[in-house]
DNA sequence: AACTATTTATAAGA
DNA sequence: TTCTTATAAATAGTT
């Protein structure tokens, strides 16, 4: 535009591009600049050099991240807001689900019990006795085989080199193959279920009988 | 800069103003096009007016989201990854509660027991004793109160009016007050508690004596 | 939207 | 890089 008219193609003469660039990007933030006082407008440039550089300018009365969302809310665009959405949506699901199952299982402890039915409770009632059960059955099988182990070793010892509880010291709990001195049939000895009105399932009882 | 020199301020005529954002809006970007072509740039533009319209300008080989990601890259800001990254976190911290909270629901429903001890499966079996009890409370204290007002209705119409049993025809169901005709006392006697081995509670015993 | 006198931007040279 | 300056380009005010 001075000292020779220019063709408006890619200047093949890499110092002379940068400088160009430098000069032209010098320009054209300084009409943005004027054109945001001039007429009150708000403008974001951002611009990538062939070399990689990132320049920007923005007017002093807003923000990029503005003008971002400025920019998606116009146009209704998504470049990211479509996944934001998605998430939000998933997370609201999420927690839903979540407060559904804090409340299945604060019914199931015996809170919250005010919202149900007669018909409700008794459901629950008897969904939870058959749980129970399931509990039951499931720990007294866990101490009948700890209980059968427990007589198979000391009659593996008995049998074999007769050094079984003398040179043990009387510590029981590594013939359960317990290593770390923490043996669930002591402990379960040491803290046996308390006395309890509605303990009436004969799987508790056959604990009481095999610990104690 | 013809016609005379301008002070760069804000134009106050408003016509003025939208006439001179559009021309300068139209210099700059065809200065940011030629720069694009000159020096081999991208660039992103993108105006507000001070009436609230919204111009851009994007270099034709990129494209404004590539412009943005390229942004944040550059800059290591986060304009919105931060939102993103902080949804995730808490999208994956809801995830393990909700997985936590399913495997505890299905413990107390007598599945996935094999992960228990000796001890917590005892500690459960106590806890779901417990809870049950408090179940069983409670569907007999609103199987009493049922009873109760049942017991007031009829007290009251003999009283009254004599007009009770004959004039209702045995609709016992409107004594209670259920006009949908579901009575929750007629469904339970109806559908009492099959017989259970675990039944010994007096709690469910008493639910019988009432309704049979 | 077009015109045009003038200002501004800038290409090339130093 | 920065400065200079001839000249192209942009544009303020007018029509």
């Amino acid at each position: 535009m001075a000292r020779g008219k220019i063709e408006i193609k890619r200047i093949e003469n890499s110092t002379n591009r940068q400088v160009t660039y430098s000069k032209r990007r010098n320009g054209i933030f300084k009409k943005a600049s004027e054109l945001t006082v001039l007429c009150d407008a708000k403008v974001s440039i951002i611009m990538l050099s062939s070399t990689g550089k990132l320049h920007e300018y923005i007017s002093p009365s807003t923000t990029t991240k503005q003008i971002f969302d400025q920019y998606q809310n116009t146009l209704g665009v998504d470049l990211w807001s479509y996944h934001y959405e998605r998430m939000q949506e998933n997370l609201k699901k999420l927690k839903d689900v979540n407060k559904n199952l804090r409340k299945e299982i604060r019914q199931r402890m015996g809170e919250h019990l005010s919202d149900l039915s007669v018909e409700e409770l008794r459901d629950l009632e008897q969904e939870m006795e058959s749980s129970l059960k399931m509990v039951r059955d499931r720990k007294v099988r866990n101490v009948e085989q700890i209980h059968k182990n427990l007589l198979h070793e000391f009659d593996a010892r008995d049998r074999d080199q007769h050094y079984g509880l003398v040179d043990n010291g009387g510590d029981y709990e590594s013939v359960l193959g317990f290593s770390n001195g923490s043996s669930p049939v002591f402990a379960l000895s040491l803290q046996p279920n308390p006395p309890n009105d509605l303990h009436s399932g004969v799987g508790s009882d056959l604990t009481f009988t095999l610990l104690e």
